[in-house]
Formats: C-alpha cells, structure tokens, sequence
RNA sequence: GGCGCCGUGGCCGAGUGGCUAGGCAAGGGUCUGCAAAACCCUCUACAGCGGUUCGAUUCCGCUCGGCGCCUCCA
C-alpha cells in the first residue's frame, strides 16, 4: 500500500518514489534535498511554496513510516545579480543588499545573512513546516567545496583561468539530461552572451562552462584556497552538502522550477564528475505561483513577504492584503493549488483558506471538549474517519494532489462536526475524532501548530482578557433587556476587530476572518 | 527562436470516455431582541472548430487565448 508517487523531471513522468536504504528498524529511509533560499532578504510567499511542497512530501512519507532524511541549506554566500552568472563576476546580492536602504542596520554582510536566516527560521515555523533533520549554511561548507574543486582539476574536468576555477561542460557528455538544454542551446547560449554585452572570461573554452571558484580578493565574503583567495561557485554547496549529508547518490532532490537550469543541471556535472554514479534518482520542481493573475514583481505591488501577511499593520502588514492573516490560512492557502501547476494566488483564495482554517478549529475545540467530558455513548466515527483519511493519504501519495487531500480533510471535519451537533460526542467518538484531526495534521498540517509554543503572547492573553470584559458587560445589558447598551458594546467589540456570537448558551467571541 | 505548461460554473481549483469533486462567493430559508455564527435549500461548468466513438469535458488534430523556463529569481 506504501507506494508514493511523484513526478520525476529526469524522466518527465510520474514515478514510483523509492528509498534506497532502510534504517535499523527496517523503515524505508528517504534521503532528501531541498534547495533552499539566498538570505539576503525576507523570503517571499513563492519561496514559501516550494519549501512547502518539500514539507508535505516530507509528511506524506512519514504518514506512509518512512523515516526522512530531509536537508535543506541556507545559502549565505552573495552570488550574482548580473548576467554573467557563469563566470561568476559581478556585484553579488549580499553586497548589494547591504548597501540597499534596508541593509544599513546591519553592520556587514555577515551580519544581514544572520538576520534574514533567523527570520527565514521564524517564518518557517509560522507556516507549520517541519525543520530539516539538517540545515547547512554554505559558508560553513567552503572547505568541502574547495575539496570539490580540486578533486575536479585533477581528474580533468576542470580547469584554472586567470579569474577562477571553471567546469568543462564537454567534458560531461551528460550535461543536458536533466532540463534538456543540449547541443542547440550551446549556440543560443553564445549568442545570448554576447547580446547582453557581457564581459565573458576570455579564457573560458566553452559559453556553456560555470564557474567553480571565483578569485576575487575584493569580495566582501572571500576564503584562502589553492586557487588564491576568492569564493565557490553557486552551483557548488548545493552538490557538495547534499552529498556530504545524504551521499553519493540521493533519493530525491526538489527546489524551484526555475532551478532546473542551470542549477540542478550543473550540480548533475559537478557531483557525477566526481563518483561516477546518479547524484539523484527522482528530481521534484515546485511551478512559481502568480499573485491576483500576475508574476510577482515589486513594481506591481503584488510582491509578498511572508512577513507582508502576517505581521500586524503596525508591525508592517499589509492592510490591503488583510494583515495580519492567520499562518496556518496562508498555508492552507499555498497548498490548495497542485504544486506542479501554475498557481494563482489571490485575496479571495486567501479569504477562503481562512474561513476553512476557522472550521478545523471548531472541529478541534468541539473534540477537545468533548475528550474532556468523555461521556457515554456509541462511536460512529470510527468507519467515516478512516475512510477520508485513507482519501486523503491516496491523493498525497498521488503526486502531492493537495486539492483532493483537503476535500477529504474537509469531508471529515464535517462529519465530525455534523455528528457533535446531532449528538454531542461521547468519549470513544471523540478519541476517533481526536485521532483523524491528529493524522491529518501531521499529514497536511493545517489543524493547529506543531511547535510546542504556538503564535501567542501575552498581548494576545491581555487582548482576550479586554473582550471578555467588554462581553461581560454586554452579558449584563442583555439580561436586563436594555438592547441598545447591549448594541453599543458590540459596536465597541465589533471595532476591535471582533465579533460576537450569541447562542443559546452563552456569547461567544472570535477574531473576524 | 528553443523547450514546456495551462485554458473547468461569479472566483479558486480536482477529476473522469457514459455516473453531482470540494471550497469560497451569491440568492432563498430556519434560528435569533437585532445581528453574527450555525444549519437547510438553490446555482450542473468543462475556450472554439473539426475528428475518433454507441457516447467526449475527458482521446487525436487545428485555431484562439493565458503562462513558465532558456545562466537574477523558489
């Protein structure tokens, strides 16, 4: 029953995931890597939308008892913004975001990559991802990748010019198989080259080779090497921290469409240059998402931040687009689109996920009462409940199909809660209820956080205290039939953000979506 | 130009050769001091044109439209 399955772009199908190894115990093991962000800013949503679809197949093996090997880096070392990537000059963009406005609070470029990297963390659990088993930072990495290099001019399929360390593509026969981008595309590459009045290396032998350490005794981030000082490649870490961590050949290896060339493609070279052997079996790209039918671009003003959505309007949210918006309702939000197809996100997708967010909440406090009562009476969940969860798991395990997933999801938190209102649940169907909400949580991560302090504070604790007593006082005017005093007050909680549900056993409150 | 993806009801978004996905919004109703919430009901779509087929939204071809990557980007 434990077959996952995941379209894989080296054979462009969707396959059968398969670890290669098992632990001690006898679980499948699954070694992933997951490319990670630059930290030279905030991450954005679609940053977001990859490590999230990383995330979900990271619980849907552990829902199937695989045990997940899981990596994902942080890339602290300022690569380039200009055109000529490939032979790695230019200014890199830890340099130029120091020099931006944002990037005059902190006093070195070390100091920016510190700051975005704990921020990324933050924002990581915010959104209920689960932590990589491990997340190496390039810089800590130089020495392997230095190792990397040499290893390549020795056995010939590298070479050293007067500016750095290049990677013969000729050399590598394969280049090409993973994005497609072979012989014909070595033409276009020169012409691009010389159409974007790039300065090129002359000494480079091919357009199409990269750079493996660039020397450079100006950078603001340069190490000691054989090569002289300077700094690796881009393409470098990824390979050599993947292999360090996972080995020689990896199960798995995602990251954002827009990875697959060159990226992915020269991490390919450099890692088989050197053993020999498949660096990945299965590789997984996350499409870029659109925001309100557009590219994301700061120029349209539909460029978000996490941080954009979820932080309060003084704190920097975005009114326009609802802040502070709950995590989980932009996860929610995120996931709702399959993620290898273009994805559009927009305000009212948004408003949806949160309106749904609220109802798994509903769901979850109706059981959490009713565990604590544990009263009598039969249990007639148990059948319904292991259905939709087995939907739900079928559809993960059909290529990640979120949208499917969520409809069980959703169908069971229905029938919890349609069940509750007929008949409060006794304490064995709410044991089944607590069970399938836990399940579905760790598969999709949508019920409630995972880290053990949620996203509260004491203002959060000070908040609540202010409407419970403003609810009080209009509990008072009520009983006493005075509707206008009791109509004010809930103007005055409706003001804060609030609103008020009267039932017939008693006013409820809760913040408005 | 090269490679690839997609066009589903007001919106977001699955899926299938014949049997209502789901959500959100909207309209009507129940409940309620008024509201809100909740609940019930309503809303049957697959870009266009051909073809294959007993039958196509689903397969094939063409047209139109939108989008992505092609050394900044997740």
């Amino acid at each position: 029953m434990s077959t996952f399955r995941l379209y894989n772009a080296l054979t462009r199908q969707v396959e059968l995931l398969e670890p290669s190894e098992q632990t001690d115990d006898g679980a499948p093991l699954l070694r992933f890597y997951c490319c990670g962000p630059t930290v030279y800013s905030y991450a954005h949503i679609g940053n977001f939308r990859t490590f999230l679809t990383a995330d979900l197949i990271v619980r849907t093996a552990a829902a199937l008892g695989w045990e997940v090997n899981y990596v994902s880096n942080v890339t602290d070392v300022g690569h380039l913004t200009e055109d000529d990537t490939a032979d790695a000059s230019g200014e890199d963009r830890m340099a130029k975001a120091l020099k931006s406005k944002e990037g005059e609070q902190f006093a070195n470029v070390w100091d920016l990559a510190r700051h975005y990297t704990d921020a990324l963390m933050a924002d990581w659990q915010a959104l209920n991802l689960r932590e990589p088993t491990i997340r190496p930072r390039a810089t800590e990495h130089v020495r392997e990748q230095i190792r990397a290099v040499e290893a390549l001019l020795e056995n010939g399929h590298a070479y050293e010019t007067e500016d750095g360390v290049y990677f013969h593509v000729p050399s590598f026969p394969d280049y090409g198989k993973l994005s497609g981008n072979t012989d014909i595309e070595e033409l276009a590459v020169g012409a691009a080259a010389e159409s974007r009045d790039v300065v090129v290396d002359v000494e480079k032998r091919d357009p199409r080779d990269f750079a493996l350490w660039k020397k450079d005794d100006a950078h603001l981030m340069q190490w000691h090497s054989p090569f002289g000082w300077g700094f690796p490649g881009w393409h470098l870490e990824c390979s050599v921290m993947a292999q360090k961590y996972l080995g020689e050949t990896i199960d798995l290896h995602g990251g954002g469409e827009d990875l697959r060339f060159p990226h992915h493609e020269c991490e390919i070279a450099q890692a088989e240059a050197i053993t020999g052997k498949p660096f990945a079996r299965h590789w997984s790209h996350t499409r870029f998402l659109q925001v309100e039918g557009k590219k994301m671009s700061k120029r349209d003003g539909n460029f978000l931040t996490l941080h954009d959505l979820t932080a309060s309007v003084d704190n920097g949210g975005r009114s326009d687009w609802g802040a502070p918006v709950d995590p989980l309702a932009l996860r929610l939000a995120l996931i709702s689109g399959h993620y290898g197809k273009p994805f559009n996100f927009t305000q009212a997708a948004l408003k949806a996920a949160a309106k749904n967010i609220q109802r798994y909440r509903d769901a979850d406090k109706a059981v959490q009462e009713a565990l604590a009562s544990n009263r009598e009476g039969e249990n007639n969940l148990e059948a319904p409940l292991a259905d939709v969860y087995a939907d739900a798991l079928a559809a993960m395990c059909d290529d990640l199909n979120t949208p499917e997933a969520l409809a069980a999801a959703y169908r069971g938190v229905n029938v919890i809660l349609s069940q509750h209102r007929q008949e409060p649940l006794s304490g064995m169907a709410a044991q089944t209820a607590a069970d399938f909400l836990n399940r579905i949580n760790n598969l999709l991560g949508i019920v409630r956080h995972e880290s053990p302090e949620g996203p509260s504070s004491n203002e959060d604790d000070e908040f609540a205290e202010y409407v419970e007593s403003l609810l009080e006082q209009r509990t008072e005017a009520r009983k006493a039939k005075d509707w206008p005093r009791a109509d004010e007050i809930r103007a005055e909680i409706d003001a804060l953000g609030v609103e008020v549900m009267d039932n017939p056993s008693g006013s409820t409150w809760r913040k408005k979506l």
